[in-house]
Parts: C-alpha cells; structure tokens; sequence
DNA sequence: AGCCAGGAAGAAT
DNA sequence: ATTCTTCATGGC
C-alpha cells in the first residue's frame, strides 16, 4: 500500500481526465475514483482542496497522471478565443494520461464503431477472464493470455466482428519489441500500429496519444468530424488529421481531447437539460 | 423500434 | 486514389 496527496489547482480535474474518454477500466466510489491501469490500482479521493490518492505503487501513478506536464503553459499558448478557448475552459483539468501501450492496443480496437459503455464492458470481462489475479481486481491480461484465448473467446464476451481483430493482434504482437517501437518517430510507429490487421488510421493515433505519448497526433472520430462539419465539409477523417496536426503540432493530441470531452459531453448535457 | 457508436476492411468505381 | 458496403452488438 503506498499513497501520495495533491494540491489541487484548476488544471487537474480528476473527474475530466477519467470521463474524457481516454481510459476505460475506472468506476466512481465514494468520495472518489478507482483506477485500473495494466496491472496497478489506484483509489483518488476528493479531500475538498487536495486528492488523496491510495495505490500499491506511487511512482506509478504520479508518472500515469502526467503530473510533470505544464497545463497552464500549454493552454494559455492555444487560446483562440474561440471555440477551443471554450473547450479548455470546460475541459481545464484534463490531464493526457501515461497509459500501458498494450492495453491502449486492445482498448482501442475494441472501441471502434462501439459506445463507449459497452467498450468497458468488454474490456471488464476480457480482464476478468484472463487477468492475474491481483486481489481484489484482475490485471489487464497479459499479451500470451490474450493470443492463447482465442477468436470464439473475444466473440463470446461481445466484441462482436473485432474478436478476428483481437486474436490476430494478440498473435502479432508477441513477437513486438515494445523497445524498440519506443524509439521509432510517431510517422513510423503509426505505420508499424497500421499494419496490424484491424488497426486503422484513428485507432492508431489513439495508441499512439494515450499509449505511447505521442502528442504530435489527432485522432478524428465522429465527434471530431461533427467539431469540424462545418469549417471542413466533407473531408475525410485521415485528411482532416493531417490537417489539424499540422495546425496545432506538438500540442496537437491536446487539443483534439478538448475538443472531444467538450463535444461529446455538452451534448448529452443538452440531453439531460431538455427532459428536466 | 430504430439509430448509432472514439472505424476498418474489402469491393467497387 | 477515392467512395460504398458490410461487419456484431447493445445502450439509449
């Protein structure tokens, strides 16, 4: 058991960097969040001006919660005025996290054409499945756990037509340098991510940006092409990529999430707003 | 009840 | 090199 405490400031919100779509495996408890993350658990209690974070490893989280990253630099040198100022604005305290690059893989490729509900679902049972056992929560499961389950194992806990992708991974993947893919630029990691047989450009960038850091990116799902319907009529979500990574660079994965969190939960706000 | 979801592969054009 | 179709599943 170990524990750490944090300050609170306005550019960390634990509730934004979990519900922003970036992770899967977290659930709230009282007075907080419970956190899953490859083979570690965390507990991140709200103490009113400071969180109280409960795990079995500190070093761990503190480098999983981006806690080295300067926010505030970062967002005051993309205010537009705008609509991504008011994205940063709802979104202010969302950290981009350090995510296991093997779970991403697997999170991700299960998320596609899916609701982000039943993504943990699948995601629950695959590691209540085939997991280590860790006490009281199972690991995320091992890449010789995951190619030893098997296509009908995926198919059976609802991954639906992505069990093919899940088990020609798992296969492909034992034989991955992990290393070795560390040091490959984004451009060349997307390509080795691509080749993967279910693995497209927006999954990839998604892997690349929470699972292996890699900011220069711009995943472009359906919430994205409805930020920019507009503005870019028409074009497709790999071109508009491109487009938005070279306007925005380094700080590109950034923005993309705050403009996501934004999107998506603004309109189930006005969901919720108009039954009341 | 039907629409849609953090898309991608394969076929058709 | 671009568009069209199909693919399981279930939350809402």
């Amino acid at each position: 058991m170990d524990r750490f405490q944090l300050e609170k400031t306005p550019y960390f919100d634990i509730t934004a960097t979990l519900e922003c779509g970036q992770l899967f495996r977290f659930a709230p408890i009282d007075g907080g969040y419970r956190v899953h993350a490859a083979s570690h658990a965390a507990e991140v209690l709200d103490k009113g001006d400071f969180y109280d974070i409960i795990c079995d490893d500190s070093e761990y989280f503190k480098r999983y919660f981006d806690f080295d990253t300067d926010y505030a630099a970062i967002q005051s040198s993309l205010e537009d005025g705008g609509m991504l100022s008011e994205a940063m604005a709802f979104g202010r305290g969302i950290h981009i996290l350090r995510q296991d690059p093997i779970e991403t893989v697997f999170s991700f490729i299960v998320s596609q054409n899916n609701h982000i509900p039943r993504i943990k679902g699948i995601i629950e049972r695959i590691c209540d499945a085939l997991g280590e056992d860790m006490g009281d929560y199972r690991a995320f499961p091992t890449i010789d756990a995951l190619a030893q389950a098997g296509e009908k194992f995926f198919a059976s806990v609802g991954a639906g037509y992505r069990a093919a992708y899940l088990d020609r991974v798992a296969k492909a993947m034992q034989t991955v340098d992990l290393g070795q893919w560390q040091q490959l630029d984004t451009e060349q990691l997307r390509a080795q991510l691509m080749a993967m047989h279910g693995i497209g450009r927006k999954v990839a960038d998604c892997i690349l940006l929470f699972g292996f850091g890699r900011f220069d990116v711009f995943p472009v799902d359906t919430w994205i092409k409805k930020v920019y319907e507009d503005s870019y009529p028409g074009m497709p979500a790999d071109k508009m990529s491109t487009l938005l990574v070279q306007k925005y660079g380094k700080y590109a994965g950034f923005v993309q999430q705050w403009l996501f969190y934004f999107k998506r939960t603004k309109k189930t706000m006005d969901k919720t707003n108009k039954l009341s």
